[in-house]
DNA sequence: CGACACCTTGAGTGAACTCAACGTATGTGG
DNA sequence: CCACATACGTTGAGTTCACTCAAGGTGTCG
């Protein structure tokens, strides 16, 4: 009965991203979890708004290491103009309806999704270059559910946790394994709750906000 | 002889930011070094262009732990804008003359500014969440030789750090003592020459944009 | 049913950290 | 002028947090 909330993975990994066909700025269209969103073409940047669903924008190492640099919900503009398009790439997370949009017309939304993003980046390297991993999986945990909770009732609020444990790593500057353990231990601390690992509920946004904020925990 | 190279410190710590006076963008203002630029002024955004010198932006954490999100050298606009107002700072690693602007009459400059502080704030987003410590020296190296270096005579280029190894470990996120063992081992490797801990020289810069991309060290 | 991706947990390792000592340069006050 | 204090840089010794490696569980798909 979950069915409508679960992630519609395909098995295709992150590294085989499948190309996307032409895109004109029309209307809507849709793209299905994992593949690749064009952020240029024939070297033009290319704008789009995110109607729907949640995509990351990354970068590489040569070596297969990766970071994500960010991730968006519904209503982000997405611009190839604010990104090294030689080296950033962005990627469906889950199943997504995008519409791209005339840069021309659309200045002020794209200048204005820059500098937000901007100042997302540099909260980002604050906790990258200074947060424990414990710090960094609340501060995410917080970010996500304010994009994509639906109603929290009675304090709580849960939400779709689109990426895989290896894409969290991948933004949280952390490994996998870490990024299990800490959102194990939030569950047994009762921080946080979930039965399936994408469906996650937030049960004390209070405490979260004060590891994220980088608190000594109580122990 | 090289006091004309010479850092013009003072003994005030990075904590200990002194108070900017009122700036009304008219002309040229000079700030000493370790003083606070002040990004907005009662409430709204302020906008300079850095003429001389190099000016740090940085946040905190509650306690102490501090990340320097980018380091800007002459010809940069810094605004208010494209920054977190309550929680990020602005300092003069040196000597430094700025010129408070108008935003409304450099809206263009501002926008530019702020696509590039993105792009380099995604790159550095990658620097702290994938790169190893001797990666983000030597990534660090290369971008302030760039910005700062005299001419280069002879394939070498000679650049004064502005920075601090404290500094650097800030922007970094790692410690003043890794940094400076990162240093001294390019030193020993021949990457880098400097006798005063300052003024450093690139003595190959093929090596060093090989280690900042991530390839693995020959030995 | 096997194949595969993903998640979880444990055990051991290592890269960067903390702590500490010492050297140098600069500034201050007696 | 020297004694002292302070900031910064370097280097060594020991520690630790997150990593690597490994094993086993679950869910999905062909």
């Amino acid at each position: 009965m979950l069915n409508s909330l679960s992630r519609d993975d395909d098995v295709s990994s992150l590294h085989a991203l499948k190309p996307c066909p032409d895109a004109p700025w029309t209307h809507q269209r849709s793209i299905s979890a994992r593949t690749g969103i064009p952020l240029a073409r024939s070297g033009a940047p290319l704008t789009f708004r995110l109607r729907q669903g949640c995509v990351a924008l990354f970068r590489e190492l040569s070596d297969n290491r990766r970071q994500i640099l960010d991730v968006f919900g519904p209503g982000w503009v997405v611009s190839g103009e604010c990104v090294d398009l030689g080296k950033c790439r962005a990627i469906a997370v889950c199943p997504v309806r995008i519409e791209f949009i005339d840069p021309f017309q659309n200045r002020k939304a794209i200048t204005d999704a820059t500098r937000r993003m901007l100042i997302r980046a540099q909260a980002h390297c604050l906790l990258l270059g200074r947060k424990t991993a414990t710090e960094r999986v609340a501060s995410a945990l917080l970010d996500l559910a304010d994009q994509f909770s639906r109603q929290g009732h009675g304090g709580r609020s849960s939400f779709l946790l689109y990426l895989s444990r290896s894409e969290l790593a991948d933004w949280l500057g952390l490994t996998h394994e870490t990024v299990s353990r800490c959102l194990s231990r939030f569950k047994r601390e009762r921080l946080i709750a979930f039965t399936q690992p994408e469906l996650i509920t937030i049960r004390d946004r209070q405490a979260l906000r004060a590891l994220a904020a980088g608190a000594i925990p109580a122990t």
